[in-house]
DNA sequence: TTCATTTACTATTC
DNA sequence: GAATAGTAAATGAA
């Protein structure tokens, strides 16, 4: 038993429980508690008589009886005479406050029962909390106390635990409130960020929302006409699904549209835009020049797309790319939202704004929430290339502070179509949720993140330069951004209060880039322009050619020489290369003019006649870069060689004589130019010539 | 009689 | 030695 119960320890203030001590110390009696298991394990009151019965059963009168008389076994005698000699210098201390007496009358003892007095009572507690009055009295005769004591114990000792319980429980209900009141804390703080803290993103839900349920009701209209379909005769079927694209397009052609809708329309093209501007893998591939959508994955996120399914016959473009440019995000938004501005912004791509005019006026100095609606022309700088026709929406919104979107989406779908029919040289194209993203960084860069996303009737475009526009080389968001970031260079250049030499004031320099400027556009237009199937008979009005040739593209780079050409003349020369585009651009000026060029006057009435080289990739990608990609349906085609290619236009422009024989003679002579100066490029690279029929 | 509460007192901690 | 915790006893309501 002293093995088991830590009668005989001491607390260490020298309180050990041997009979030599008068009271039990309060932390002696935690540690009962701390043993009771051990008590219950070893105390043999608690043995089972080794025939099924526990003689201590709780609420067992007998039990307690037969406890009583295996606390008899235990000389319990012995236990109260030592408990009697424990209590002798108490006793001899204070005789009239004797605990033990059970004829005291005094309210309060002022003593501690002792630790065997203690033992007996718990031990009964354990089996029977509520012992009934004989067996109070029998305990009481047992262990020297009063059997009011013992009532009074019980009762103290029933409270005890009721009082811990009552204290844990209420432990774990605080815990409880502490748990929920941070987690009240953490959603009230969520709810601020929706609702309060940050006014964008409560605009993002919203938008959000209003996306998915009109993707469930465009779906649900969408499957209606399949199921209808599936019901027609086969010859109608075709006529139906076109019939079908059509009505989900959400303008007609005269755009009599209400305000509520057309904000609603060009919102649901903006999400798509965001969705797809925040995209990385697999929804873009890595490509040569910056990423190619992933069809596939494509229609699995937006099915059935803002603008219905593709039109048959229509293929899908999709290029992205991103870049760093010089300016902020506010200020591009504007040049990009001033028609007049960003069609001499890209004057390598834009062929000219045909109409224009605000459908919607914006807030924060009428760019946010600004809607245009254009209508453009799109050219590449190889005649045979056909144009593009495009009329579209055009929506500058502010999505947080220093972000901005500019998203293009056509208006019409299909119906790009002149009313007078279709163009020569042009192609009917349809622009899904387009544009660019503009990022104002900590640098005075801005990032631009830029999309072209379109479908156009694959039939309008000659089959060599079918790669040429899937992959985006001809009009995709590697020459937008190339363009961009070559023209904010230039209007860096032209705020530059530095000169760009000595012979040159600043005035001097950007009246020479001005007259620049003049010539590419004369170029442009001069290699731009569709023209007609190649009529070998016509071939005088025209010499051009388009060859393809092995070549690789370099860096971006500007620049402009002057030759001497005799003592009259010079040769104003601009050379541009990057990814999407090489150029090189001469004419012919007079000495005299290009000096008061230089000295900062005026340039507009020098005259130009531009000759020169345009050489754009084909859309091809070799081998190695082919078989590094994943697997899509628009990912670029290699080459029938299996190596990438380039297009290559050539012009050259000259006066003629009055005289019809030197003019002659002057035709045959630049025709032979070019010639010789492409047989010697084809030379140079080792080429294939391909010339198209 | 029990339960909840109070009172008087002791032991421990700082 | 004051503050605090624990214990034995008392009180009053149910």
């Amino acid at each position: 038993m002293e093995n088991d119960i830590p009668l005989n320890n001491n607390d260490g203030q020298g309180n050990s429980l041997n009979p030599g001590n008068e009271t039990v110390h309060p932390n002696w009696l935690n540690n009962m508690e701390c043993y009771q298991d051990t008590m219950e394990n070893n105390w043999p009151l608690n043995n089972n008589d080794g025939q099924g019965n526990n003689s201590l059963n709780p609420g067992n009168e007998t039990g307690h009886l037969n406890w009583l008389n295996s606390l008899e076994e235990y000389d319990m005698d012995a236990l109260m005479g030592a408990d009697d000699h424990v209590n002798n210098d108490q006793d001899e201390d204070d005789e009239e406050h004797n605990l033990q007496g059970a004829e005291s009358s005094s309210k309060r003892s002022g003593k501690r029962f002792t630790a065997e007095q203690i033992l007996g009572l718990e031990s009964l507690y354990q089996r029977c909390p509520h012992p009934d009055d004989s067996t109070r009295k029998d305990l009481a005769a047992r262990i020297g106390l009063d059997a009011r004591q013992i009532k009074f114990w019980f009762q103290n000792r029933r409270n005890k635990v009721k009082v811990k319980a009552v204290g844990d429980e209420n432990k774990g209900i605080q815990q409880e409130n502490a748990q929920l009141q941070v987690e009240n804390m953490e959603l009230q703080q969520k709810l601020l960020c929706g609702s309060c803290r940050d006014p964008n993103e409560k605009w993002h839900l919203l938008n959000e929302n209003a996306k998915l349920k009109d993707t469930k009701r465009r779906a649900q209209d969408y499957l209606i006409k399949l199921i209808h379909v599936t019901k027609v005769p086969h010859s109608e079927t075709l006529e139906h699904l076109e019939s079908a694209a059509l009505n989900l397009v959400p303008f007609t052609d005269d755009c009599s549209t209400d305000q509520d809708t057309l904000v609603s329309y060009t919102e649901r093209a903006l999400y798509e835009f965001v969705m797809l501007a925040s995209k990385g893998e697999p929804m873009w591939l890595p490509a040569t020049n910056g990423k190619i959508l992933n069809d596939l994955e494509y229609k699995d996120h937006t099915f059935p797309g803002l603008l219905g399914p593709c039109p048959q016959g229509f293929v899908m473009e999709g290029t992205k790319g991103t870049t760093l440019v010089r300016g902020n995000a506010f200020d591009l938004v504007g040049l990009l939202s001033d028609v007049t501005r960003w069609s001499n912004m890209f004057p390598g791509i834009i062929q000219g704004v045909r109409a224009s005019n605000i459908v919607s006026g914006g807030s924060f100095t009428s760019l946010d929430g600004l809607i245009q609606k254009m209508n453009v022309d799109l050219w590449v700088q190889a005649p045979r290339a056909p144009n593009r026709s495009l009329k579209f929406l055009r929506f500058s919104k502010r999505i947080e502070n220093n972000q901005w979107a500019v998203v293009d989406v056509s208006m019409d779908g299909i119906r790009g179509i002149e009313p007078d029919g279709r163009r020569i040289g042009y192609m009917s194209c349809r622009l899904l949720p387009s544009g660019c993203l503009l990022q104002d960084m900590s640098n005075g860069l801005c990032k631009v993140t830029w999309i072209v996303h379109a479908e156009y009737d694959e039939a309008s475009v000659p089959p060599l330069f079918r790669q040429f526009f899937q992959s985006g080389t001809a009009l995709g968001a590697s020459r937008w951004l190339a363009s961009l970031q070559r023209r904010c260079e230039y209007m860096a250049i032209m705020h530059s209060s530095h000169s760009s030499g000595a012979a040159m004031s600043p005035l001097g320099r950007n009246s020479v880039l001005e007259l620049s400027q003049r010539m590419m556009a004369s170029f442009y237009t001069a290699v731009s322009k569709p023209v007609a199937p190649l009529d070998p008979s016509n071939i005088v009005n025209e010499w051009r050619g388009i060859c393809n040739i092995g070549t690789n593209m370099f860096e971006a780079t500007v620049r402009m020489v002057l030759h001497q050409m005799n003592s009259n003349m010079l040769i104003l020369q601009e050379a541009t290369s990057d990814l999407s585009c090489s150029l090189l651009v001469y004419s012919l000026i007079e000495k005299n003019m290009m000096r008061a060029v230089m000295d900062g006057g005026d340039n507009t009435t020098a005259f130009l006649l531009p000759s020169g080289f345009a050489i754009l990739p084909d859309g091809y990608v070799s081998y190695a870069a082919a078989a590094g990609g994943a697997s899509s349906s628009n990912v670029p085609n290699t080459s029938q060689n299996g190596s990438a290619g380039s297009l290559l236009t050539a012009a050259y422009q000259a006066l003629l004589s009055s005289s019809a024989d030197h003019a002659a003679w002057t035709m045959d002579d630049a025709g032979n130019r070019i010639c010789h100066a492409i047989s010697k490029i084809l030379a140079a690279v080792g080429a294939d010539i391909a010339i198209p029929a």
